[in-house]
DNA sequence: TTACTTTTTTACCATAGGTTAAATTTTTCC
DNA sequence: GGAAAAATTTAACCTATGGTAAAAAAGTAA
């Protein structure tokens, strides 16, 4: 869904945490476990070195809609709690074992200090995913969630094979019932 | 909608422009005017100073889909076309005079340069427009179009002076048929 | 005021997707 | 393998929103 790599070389970060004593940490965590849940203050982001991640929250009655998801050289984290301190709602779960690179704000503006023009491409980086965003109402405003499928099943084949249907609908904005009718007619 | 001022301050801004010798530009544009359309290239981030800017985009008949508005202090660019260099596919249009500072990309690495607190600034800004649009995703997804007319009633009271109400349909997802029929049941 | 244009509302029918509930298939685990 | 649990599909019915077209209202200009 995003890659981080043309921002963020994951090389480089292991030469410059050691080199610029950055303290990174590491984390593995198995399939099934959610790392960060609603009400925990998101003070990382998260680089995915392996695995694959679901990021989803909850509505009013409870259920789970998943808001996106993310495999190899991702980076995520939670905007509301990382960038402006409010209250997390976002939950972020393993759905296979995964492994990720832990930077603080703190961690990431010292790196930023002695590698400048990495903060250019963190700016493009959080540019390009507003861009994502931008692209995903734009493709909800004027596509079926027939086309939203197949644009989905094109793109991101293997999320298929990782993610259960009913995921999927909710990250596409539908119930399971709709998704299952939709593929029925082909 | 959104504003730039934690991030950005306008007077700073002017200032800088003199110390550095930056060449910003300014412009103005009138109520109605067009002044950037699809396929013309965004070299700009534009600062409006003072107005109300509408972004919109055409879907596959034509019809103009409202993506976000802008008032005094936001800052707004095409970012698949200033960032990533892609075929720009916004319009942007004043609804009212409008008073803009144009700035390059060339211009804020400059910028950066001589003020690096900047760029940590402009990549939270970045990361807040992210925020504002995952929110607008699931508002999508978890709100009745009539919860949303309701939100942005209540939210952004002056947009309803400013803008037709064809327009805020299209920004809500919806047709102008249907938020009529919304308005006429309260 | 009148004429003209644009915007908004209304009405009618069509349809995509939601809701509920059950049946079926797949997965998990003993 | 077989029982239990979880995931997916199916079905019948319902509702919000879309599409079309026309009427009404509001805005603009002579």
């Amino acid at each position: 869904m995003f890659s981080s790599k043309p921002y963020l070389d994951i090389n480089k970060l292991v030469k410059w945490n050691l080199e610029f004593d950055l303290g990174l940490t590491n984390k593995s965590v198995k399939k099934g476990d959610v790392f960060l849940k609603e009400g925990q203050p998101c003070k990382h982001q998260y680089y995915i070195l392996k695995g694959f991640v679901r990021v989803y929250y909850l509505d009013l009655e409870g259920n789970q809609i998943t808001h996106w998801f993310c495999a190899d050289d991702a980076i995520i984290t939670s905007p509301f709690s990382y960038v402006k301190g409010e209250r997390n709602i976002l939950y972020f779960e393993a759905m296979e074992d995964t492994e990720l690179v832990l930077i603080s704000a703190p961690q990431l503006n010292t790196l930023i200090q002695h590698v400048p023009e990495l903060g250019e491409g963190m700016r493009q980086m959080n540019a390009e995913f507003a861009m994502i965003l931008s692209r995903r109402i734009m493709s909800i405003h004027t596509q079926t969630a027939e086309e939203r499928y197949l644009n989905l099943m094109e793109q991101h084949p293997l999320l298929f094979q990782k993610a259960k249907l009913s995921q999927i609908a909710s990250f596409l904005g539908i119930t399971q019932q709709s998704l299952s009718r939709i593929r029925k007619n082909l």
